[in-house]
DNA sequence: AGCGGAACCTGTCGGC
DNA sequence: TGCCGACAGGTTCCGC
């Protein structure tokens, strides 16, 4: 489901509603997203912490905690956090309820079971964080920077792109919209990629992100936001989940090919 | 380094 | 109607 501009519309609802409260205890109805960590560990760590202010890091959504650690969640495919009056028992595909002091719920409603939820002292101690590279919409994620990362990478663009240790945040959707935007070839190998092409991207990557955020994200099956409400980002998609239809530059038909075991959306005659 | 394939798990949709 | 395969916004691990 989510890549970087829904993360970013569920930490900015989350920080509008969560941070000063407290939860009382924990609940977990299928502990698939806890790996290898006890539920009774998990539950114990955070009964009793407060929520600080919640920032993200690429795709990782960072729930800092009073008086201490950190919530590192990651909602991979289907995950979302819901907040709820009290319900009479877990609604389907809810995994996790954070009973909160005041009686509400902050729920973790996950179908696929892909998502993962950590507590940790510190976030040095987060599994993978530590690998991911440059947040996109970070200050020192510069055209310059891009353009030196790309050179050392005989990587297909998309492939690069989707790279979470080089770049934190883009998935199978933005990727294919930047490189449309950029008129960038999924296929070309990043260390093709010339200087000025290279700050086309650099700004394509840029604009994207920030208009998708503006839009709240995209909603296509089943992306939610924390009140329940959608996206509106797909409104403004011009090649993902479009093949066939003709491209909105040039008329020629989207194409989609399989890169990496997953659908690459682009126009051949306009991206090269 | 890069790439193909499989795995994690559940659901929907289209075709026959 | 019913079964079956393809596909889904993500990531990791393994082997070549």
């Amino acid at each position: 489901m989510p890549e970087l501009p829904e993360v970013e519309t569920v930490v900015r609802e989350l920080n509008r509603a969560l941070p000063g409260r407290r939860i009382r205890r924990v609940e977990v109805f299928r502990r698939d997203a806890l790996g290898d960590v006890p539920t009774a560990v998990f539950a114990d760590a955070l009964a009793g912490r407060g929520f600080g202010p919640i920032a993200r890091h690429g795709k990782f959504l960072l729930f800092r905690l009073d008086p201490s650690g950190f919530l590192v969640a990651h909602l991979r495919m289907t995950g979302k956090f819901i907040l709820s009056d009290p319900l009479p028992g877990p609604q389907p595909h809810q995994r996790v309820w954070f009973h909160l002091a005041d009686g509400q719920l902050l729920i973790f409603q996950d179908l696929r079971c892909f998502g993962t939820l950590a507590y940790v002292e510190r976030l040095e101690d987060a599994p993978n964080l530590a690998r991911l590279g440059l947040d996109p919409l970070a200050k020192d994620f510069t055209s310059r920077w891009l353009g030196e990362a790309l050179a050392g990478s005989h990587a297909p663009l998309k492939h690069w792109l989707m790279d979470q240790t080089r770049i934190a945040g883009l998935g199978n959707i933005y990727a294919c919209e930047v490189l449309f935007r950029s008129a960038l070839s999924p296929k070309r190998r990043a260390c093709r990629v010339r200087p000025e092409e290279a700050r086309r991207l650099h700004r394509a990557i840029r604009a994207v992100l920030k208009l998708a955020i503006r839009k709240n994200g995209t909603t296509i099956s089943d992306f939610q936001r924390v009140d329940e409400k959608f996206g509106e980002f797909q409104r403004y998609l011009k090649v993902y989940g479009r093949e066939g239809e003709p491209c909105p530059a040039c008329g020629a038909a989207i194409r989609r090919i399989p890169q990496q075991q997953r659908s690459t959306f682009y126009c051949a005659k306009c991206q090269s």
